[in-house]
DNA sequence: AATGAATGAGCATTCATTCAT
DNA sequence: CATGAATGAATGCTCATTCAT
């Protein structure tokens, strides 16, 4: 969705520009949008404040690319499991499992987008931020009323406060999960969804 | 804008303190510490930039008191509950209920220490963030393991995973709870703990 | 010269304004006059910032007040010794001795004056200072010249260089001197014209 | 203004680095360091306030490089007069006339010196102006007692008073001269020390 | 591709001054 | 006389961005 313009020389090394939005992004994960300077990322590059504009427009163009890179991957993912036709159960289950190979695979662009996204959203260049919170709550919430009306999940629940209690419950992890830790991607989203699904308290 | 006519002299200056702390947080919630200007504090409290400065040594000293007055309250709440000597199961409860009562009372302050406490620990003025992070794990995480240990929570979780699911998810819920709304603090307390302890999906 | 404006209560306690004036002139002496901010004058005076605008019309008109009150009793003492009608060396005497005899009573204003007279000379209401210096140099520079041609002093100096070096070597102790301290200012006053007089090496 | 075509690439750097601080001193010596502000030492050199901050860490870092450069210069001066054994007569005259010597070079720094070295001092940062100062009085006074000891200065003046006399008298004189007037420094020194040594008076 | 140097807008903060009470 | 609260201009400094080399 963002454009990228300016960029008369498209052969040239897309390697390097991806290096260096990837050390873009861990900086603004790192310390926050704002409280990043161009300098820290430059410092991070080994090179100069100044020549970053070789390869970016300017410091909100590198965070466009690395949020849309991020959701663009987040939703091939997403696509797929919505287009399996599973039922209500192993959609959620496959949805929170997606999640949280995302958060392995970008957990920096994950911080960001959790930590940003409210306010980038008021910007017209990052529109697709809310296009994208848009089919993330119908694909959510969809699933979850098809849950109660076949009779999968609990009905005296209210949907929308289960809706944000699950969304944040898998988003939140990007904050802490650090990739190459104990747990597997997929070890953590099946203690997240036996913990959603049936709780932590002991059954009766 | 909230027209206070001044009180008999002597309770005058405290109450403007708390008003100018009150706009100030509501700016630091809705913008971030650091896009947040001075002046746009001033514009939302009606005076210039200069004038804040009489109340108030700096703007990290308003974050200052504003995380540290709305900490020393959460702490007046979590300390009774845990005096109480409830089992966990009830203890839980207590202190999740306790802590969305917080969030009603201070939304702003909470979603302030949510998005910037990470940073602010490193700064040694706000050494009183880490100590409330230790005895935050140490309540939650305690009344999770003696839980564990008398067959209230399921063995099976990791518990460190749990403290944070539980944990993240009871308070990122500042971040889209906007007091008056159509669920009290309570209610929410309780769906939040029905889908904790119990899960979302219908028992076989 | 400086005119008193505004002051409708000319019956109203000359005294305090004068106790304040001192405590000022301390403080312009101490840390500079930019240094000097209105607040530390205040707090030296025990009273708060706004209250000392009651007694004087600006900081400015402070400093006028300190400097000229301090010029006028400097020239009724030089006046005095040049009206005497005394011959060189006794006149260089003379006025050596009671500038000590100044720097003694008036130490605060006369560093001050050290200090800030030479940007503030350019300042219309400073007009006094310029004058001062005028009769200054007239009065000095003149009894050198007289006392070169009665062979009193060397004629192989430079005048205007012997000047200065008279000048300055008076008025630069006070930037060191004490009121209270080991040496009277008439001791000091002797011991300078001693070494100004006769030289600091042994006679052959 | 002084214009410099840009060297061959290696030198360039450093030697615009010493022209904005040459700059500098001369705002500072003409008005005060307090007085300064940024704006108008970047006026002087043909720039805008923040692009001063690319050559220089802030407006003290500046103040500090001109005086320590200035001292480092100076005692390699006096260090060299020190070691060559002289006699006390001939010390003073030598350390005289290298003082004037450095006058003559860093007439800026001296004056900045003089103004601001009391309240520098107590800054970490300007510790080794209180080392210079150490090592000046040791130096100065020192050659006073021991002429006072072999009989070169009089026995009858306090010596602590002479050497107040005598420092005073040598750098007070940076705040009239003017490189390139009619008198070399030499001719200034040679002056000085006559006054100080055998006085004004013509002998009888 | 990258550097060095500069721009210009904006920021937190200071401070002399004002004024109703 | 003095206070409490505010003003508004200025200050040192930061930072995204530009551009000739």
């Amino acid at each position: 969705m963002p454009a990228k313009k300016k960029n008369q020389v498209t052969t040239a090394a897309p390697e390097r520009r991806r290096e260096l939005l990837a050390t873009a992004a861990e900086v603004f994960a790192a310390q926050g949008y704002n409280a990043t300077t161009v300098r820290k990322i430059a410092d991070a590059a080994g090179m100069l404040a100044g020549s970053l504009y070789y390869h970016f427009d300017s410091k909100e163009s590198m965070l466009d690319e690395i949020l849309s890179t991020f959701l663009t991957e987040l939703w091939e993912g997403y696509d797929a499991v919505l287009a399996a036709g599973l039922g209500p159960r192993a959609t959620i289950g496959a949805l929170v499992t997606e999640s949280f190979r995302e958060i392995d695979r970008h957990r920096a662009a994950v911080a960001i987008y959790q930590r940003e996204s409210r306010h980038l959203v008021d910007l017209p260049r990052f529109g697709y931020l809310a296009d994208s919170q848009r089919r993330f709550e119908k694909a959510w919430l969809g699933t979850l009323e098809r849950g109660v009306a076949d009779g999968t999940f609990r009905a005296d629940l209210d949907v929308r406060l289960t809706y944000r209690f699950v969304r944040d419950t898998v988003w939140v992890a990007a904050s802490w999960y650090r990739p190459g830790g104990q747990h597997s991607p997929e070890e953590i989203a099946r203690q997240y969804l036996s913990m959603v699904l049936d709780g932590i308290a002991v059954r009766d």
